[in-house]
DNA sequence: CTGAAAGCGCTTACAG
DNA sequence: CTGAAAGCGCTTACAG
């Protein structure tokens, strides 16, 4: 690869002045620029970016982790903050840190802290002890996303009152025996909060909570309607934590010959891509990821370290409907 | 952040020292080793990368490209490379570059020769002439998944044996009037492999190929549904020419009460999330996705640059039946 | 076993 | 307008 010595040798100056002429910073004849611009574009010539991150003690880079990028909901988060990168110049180191793997986490962070990453943005990780520690030490800005990280900025969705409002949702749409399912209990953020807002929502309408605990995947959405199945207490509506388990419930009833919504209603959480390419469409409290994304790289830009929360709001499709004793 | 002089002045060794220690390339007793990797621990040492880089001449960065992270099976390939990556300390430069859009695929490719990386991963890119004239000019090795790279080694199935094996398991199966769908003609590649592959077989059947082109997408294949429920032409098997337009079809089906299998047989094509997510499962053509990743990062690695064709496989699940005229 | 020196490719005051 | 020099943080022969 040519370097900028190469270019000044055969331009007949020093690298001083190629420097100049390729960083339009000036103090040089048109003449030399035109020269000198020629040879470096013959040459095909690439700065190293690893020389000018020397000298600049930056890098450049934004470095993003995410649990692994079969979360579908990490796309149109990588996917805004991808586009920012090309609007800006800015470079995208991506590091999945798998779920509750405090040794990758880990090793992610000590990563992005090796490339002088400018800051990270985390997608749905939860930091242990250990990596909250890690982290103050490395003193590298993050962002985190969905979930609160200690001390660190985060941008979510207010989890308690999008679960309270997708509950009282399902109430006033006339349904009473309403089971939560999917939602990870362990979860110190996002399920508890979403659990919390279900229990508030249901006592205050007098109803009883019911909770299937699971990873919010399709499987738990799946088996947690089949063993509601298998005992025959399958309620009016399930409330699912998630997209990728309302599939997963609408997979079991349709298998089982339960019509949705007629014989179940069936809300998510999301609004995930598949929540719109499954019949019915998935009536989901829409999260604003691709907002989520832009902001993130915002607030690092502008050293912004304030969080924000971002309005939900109920996307209808078909999974819901009024429930037939509503009918009047 | 500390650098080898600050620990080198603490420990009263040189930098030389220090660095060997770090870097564990011997030649110190082992009091000095303690003495410098106790120091080293206790500033949370991080070797920064940009200068190992300059003088090592490398990045140890593997370059990503994809379209967009919201293509359904660029997620696990991108696991696979990470899970790669994770073991082998290496790291991962993410780049997208749309569809089409010959500007963005230019400052993909020139981002990642400035960062000098080992090698690009580009997963179903297709090159213009002038982006393969530049790739030549950076002379960085690429591997292509799924689509053929001129000069380039590739990843791939076979599209045009994968879609006459799709289109005889659907005649395999009693079908006669079949259409193929959503599939993209323009795209030199795939495209037309998978309408080769198709024709090639209906042909060979005696049966009248009927194609409806689209962009891979659950949009195309919902519409082209409709377009054939509009026209009353609907076939009685539908080959769709990537899973998410399978999801079309079948949302578009059950929509205007028509049973999948029953009345319509729906082939996808990728075997996707989403695959697995709706009802009835989509029977299709699994592609290897996550060894095709793994493949990729292994030759990019041993600098092997012959390409590899990787076995696909029908993945039954519920959406193909034996047609009813087959019903002996 | 340890240190002094040169160098990776670039940038940036400082002279002239 | 241009050049010589120092320096970013590290590694690696070469001496001793």
């Amino acid at each position: 690869m040519a370097t900028i010595k190469d270019i000044a040798r055969l331009a007949r100056v020093t690298p001083s002045t190629v420097s100049r002429v390729l960083n339009r910073s000036g103090g040089y004849s048109e003449k030399t620029r035109r020269r000198v611009q020629k040879i470096a574009d013959e040459l095909h010539y690439q700065k190293n970016e690893a020389a000018v991150n020397l000298v600049a003690q930056t890098s450049n880079l934004i470095g993003v982790i995410v649990t692994n990028a079969t979360t579908s909901f990490a796309a149109p988060i990588i996917d805004s903050i991808e586009d920012w990168a090309y609007q800006n110049g800015g470079r995208i180191l991506l590091a999945h840190c798998g779920l509750n793997d405090s040794e990758r986490l880990k090793t992610c962070l000590n990563l992005m802290a090796g490339r002088k990453v400018n800051g990270i943005i985390s997608v749905s990780v939860q930091f242990d002890e250990s990596n909250l520690k890690l982290l103050d030490q490395l003193q590298l800005p993050l962002i985190s996303l969905g979930v609160k990280v200690s001390n660190q900025p985060m941008i979510s969705i207010d989890n308690l009152k999008a679960a309270m409002a997708g509950t009282n949702y399902l109430i006033s749409h006339g349904y009473q025996r309403i089971a939560l399912i999917a939602v990870d209990t362990n979860d110190p953020q996002t399920g508890k909060m979403r659990c919390a807002g279900y229990q508030k929502a249901m006592e205050s309408a007098g109803l009883t909570p019911s909770i299937i605990p699971g990873d919010y995947s399709f499987t738990a959405g799946k088996q947690a309607t089949e063993l509601l199945l298998a005992k025959r207490e399958l309620p009016e509506a399930i409330f699912a934590a998630s997209d990728d388990a309302a599939a997963g419930v609408i997979y079991a009833a349709q298998e089982h010959g339960v019509k949705v919504p007629e014989q179940l209603a069936v809300l998510g959480f999301d609004n995930s891509s598949v929540a719109s390419m499954i019949y019915p469409g998935i009536t989901t409290i829409d999260q604003p990821f691709k907002q989520m994304g832009r902001l993130a790289i915002e607030h690092l830009t502008n050293q912004d370290i304030s969080s924000v929360e971002l309005p939900y709001q109920i996307k209808e499709r078909g999974s819901v409907a009024k429930h037939n004793s509503a009918q009047s």
